[in-house]
RNA sequence: UCCCCCAUAGCUCAGUUGGUUAGAGCACCUGACUGUUAAUCAGGGUGUCCCUGGUUCGAGUCCAGGUGAGGGAGCCA
């Protein structure tokens, strides 16, 4: 039995007797003491391993380097240094794996993170980044806590699917063909009627459409899971393989969608703030540090903690495209011709610049933006009645952009095959998505909620490859 | 995909107008030290200066191409 670092820490009291696992992250000492810092990642915080020289081999001894995983059998005692309360007393060391010095490239110091990002398999074993684990599982955990509060249902949609219509993006091709040397029809095309699936078939890019089939039987469903965009996107918040969440409720229309979506944000973060104290801590004097390099204008005015409160404590602001469009014509920016593009009129898409200024100089806390026009936004989105915006809405956080998007969904039959007879797509495809307005159709919403980017905003990274284990991006996917 | 920067020791980085034997801190190794907190002190340089080609008497330094990485933009979550 090994007693976790974590409950140790917390102990009440002196415990005989204890065995620990992990691993070492350095190791210091005199002529007749060692000092052995240990972690097992059930904390960020380390416990330290004292060992009187005396009682163990030399060759153990040396065998303890930074890196190396240690079974340590001992007693909790009070520490006799300062700097922390408890301390183990070892009576039996373990060296389970080595960790040659010369070779292991995780040192007991600061790393940069483009560094560790090249060593992904190691990387774990940092602060920075098991600080960042802890909190996407945290926050995993509190989003499927959230929704079953609610009453939702978790619908696990496919993975695989044989629709390219979902309209998100470029999709991954899924085949089981020889790609060399691939069946053709007559006319020379590749003939996916005798592939796997027996027909072309893509990885999803959103589950949303499923997802709307489980709303419209089962009221209020959500999906979480990996998804997938072939776009070339090189970015620090874009990557080929994400976590998306995506509710959707029947009967909501869209106030109800941005209240929702508010209410679940301050739910996780309230949570990750209550559950993940340590790992926050050390991030927010982490990023403290960094952020004493920059430039007085780039700092931050709140520091990570701070940040995450402040958020999860005032209101979002909401304002719709068209005011939005004001705003920004009679900005300064926009009078001094400092946006690289300028707002002129309305129907303007609204570029990152744009959104920037609007969450972190005019508003100062997230936004919600909605109706949109309707060129600019997919075919699904309920049409607003004035014929020229539709009920999209997206969240807009600072530093990060766009968290959220989302809509009410057209349930009106007529309007939403028109829709897509205009824009173009394969009404044949849809036929099963139709389907739903054909049948008992009802209003309903929901959103698309990017799980790497709510991290980036709860750890307070800059880059979206730091927030996910294994990060696939264009031109990479080791590990 | 476009734009801008960057690539020198295991890591972080310095290297002057092109000049002879390429440096620092940390890591690592050796030793010292009665309890340390990224311990301290003394000693030790471990290198394909990203690759290919060019200019030059001479290239880490200049030029061209390539590769890799980072930031910004677009696409979006």
């Amino acid at each position: 039995m090994r007693t976790k670092i974590k409950d140790l820490l917390a102990s009440e009291g002196t415990q005989n007797g204890i065995t620990i696992k992990g691993w070492v992250r350095t190791k210091r000492g005199s002529k007749n003491v060692s000092f052995i810092a240990m972690n097992d990642g059930s904390t960020i915080n380390n416990i330290q391993v004292v060992a009187d020289n005396a009682n163990f081999d030399e060759e153990v001894l040396k065998r303890i380097t930074t890196g190396a995983a240690l079974r340590v059998v001992g007693n909790l005692i009070e520490s006799q240094g300062a700097g922390q309360n408890y301390e183990v007393e070892a009576k039996e060391i373990l060296v389970m794996g080595d960790a040659s010095t010369d070779e292991y490239p995780l040192q007991p110091k600061r790393h940069s993170l483009e560094f560790l990002r090249e060593i992904a398999h190691l990387r774990p074993r940092t602060n920075y980044f098991s600080a960042v684990l802890r909190i996407r599982n945290a926050a995993a955990y509190a989003i499927h806590e959230y929704f079953n509060q609610k009453g939702f249902v978790w619908m696990h949609t496919p993975i695989i699917t044989g629709s390219d219509a979902e309209g998100a993006g470029e999709m991954f091709k899924v085949t089981n063909f020889d790609i060399n040397n691939a069946p053709k029809t007559e006319d020379g095309e590749v003939d996916f009627s005798q592939d796997f699936f027996g027909k072309a078939t893509n990885l999803t890019v959103s589950g949303q459409l499923e997802a709307e089939l489980g709303a419209m039987a089962l009221g209020e469903v959500y999906t979480f899971g990996p998804t997938f965009r072939a776009e070339n996107s090189n970015t620090t918040r874009h990557l080929a393989e994400f976590w998306m969440v995506e509710p959707e409720v029947a009967f909501n229309d869209l106030d109800d969608n941005m209240d929702l979506a508010e209410d679940f944000l301050k739910y996780v973060i309230k949570s990750i703030l209550e559950k993940c104290g340590d790992d926050l801590t050390f991030l927010s004097k982490r990023l403290a540090d960094e952020e004493k390099v920059k430039p007085a204008a780039e700092r931050s005015p709140m520091e990570l903690k701070e940040k995450l409160q402040f958020v999860a404590e005032n209101d979002f602001e909401r304002v719709s495209y068209t005011d939005a469009i004001q705003i920004l014509r009679n900005s300064k920016p926009n009078k001094k011709k400092k946006f690289q593009y300028l707002i002129n009129e309305w129907g303007a898409d609204l570029q990152s610049e744009h959104e920037r200024y609007l969450v972190e100089k005019h508003f100062k806390k997230p936004v919600i933006l909605f109706d949109y026009p309707a060129n600019i936004k997919a075919f699904y989105m309920r049409e607003n009645e004035d014929g020229k915006t539709v009920r999209a809405m997206d969240i807009l956080f600072p530093g990060i952009g766009e968290m959220v998007g989302g809509s009410q969904r057209e349930e009106r039959y007529d309007v939403l095959l028109n829709k897509i007879k205009t824009m173009g797509i394969d009404e044949e495809e849809l036929s099963w998505y139709l389907d739903t307005r054909k049948f008992g159709t009802a209003p309903h919403s929901g959103f698309g909620l990017g799980f790497e980017r709510l991290i980036l905003f709860l750890t307070g990274m800059g880059n979206i490859r730091d927030v996910i284990p294994f990060p696939r991006t264009p031109g990479n996917a080791n590990f």
